[in-house]
DNA sequence: TTTCGATATGTTTTGTAATGAATAGCGATT
DNA sequence: AATCGCTATTCATTACAAAACATATCGAAA
């Protein structure tokens, strides 16, 4: 009566400011294509979701976190856009170093696992 | 401009059966319960989900995994019930071991983070 | 001072997931 | 063969989240 499938683990982390949720992977690929792109709205198009709702993410995240992670900068021939500040930079960073982590940690505990 | 707010960090698992999600924290804890108490609908009551709800977690689970999780023994004075299988223990067990390891160490890597 | 695209925000519509109610079938025990 | 409550399933309803729409505001650059 052994199981012989195969069991495959996934997870997911996030970041919480005491205990209000700051970010998970959605909200990190966000920031990365705001940084890439320069602008709210390229990113929000980019990920196919309203820039109403990525406004909503970003402007939670800023009121979240202890500094802004997305500051905007209006005006100018363009319009204006929005650039991603230092404290969203680490931040972001910090959660894929510690997401490949645990990815390798699980990798390894996972194929240990008999059913 | 260094971020000094503590960062906390949490987490999910679930258990997937190829690319069919298998079950999470949530359904090892139904199981769990049905397990102490012999009946999916005592357990669904305990965690104030429906019976029809908890039905279709148990006929889930049972259909994407190799061994069913559950089976269920109608009849006698009390209407019949439900146990959890031998592959059903094994796999919350599992889990539940795996939970532990991942967050001892994620606790270990989210206090090195500086922010 | 006009223009531009981006930010910022309210309102409405839609789609879908969760819930509730209702009921048929089961079969060991008595 | 009558009983019990638990499994199994359908259908209607409700609730909520996501999407769509609409529009006011901003301000550097031309």
């Amino acid at each position: 009566m052994t199981n012989n499938k195969i069991i495959n683990v996934k997870f997911r982390i996030w970041f919480f400011a005491g205990e209000e949720k700051l970010l998970g992977i959605g909200r990190v690929e966000l920031l990365e294509r705001i940084n890439t792109t320069g602008s709210i709205a390229k990113a929000a198009k980019e990920m196919k979701m309203s820039y109403r709702q990525a406004w909503q993410m970003v402007n939670e995240m800023n009121q979240r976190s202890a500094f802004p992670f997305v500051v905007k900068h209006l005006g100018g021939k363009s319009g204006g856009g929005a650039i991603v500040t230092e404290a969203g930079l680490k931040t972001i960073k910090a959660f894929n170093e510690l997401q490949e982590k645990i990815e390798f940690y699980i990798k390894q505990e996972a194929s240990k696992i008999k059913l």
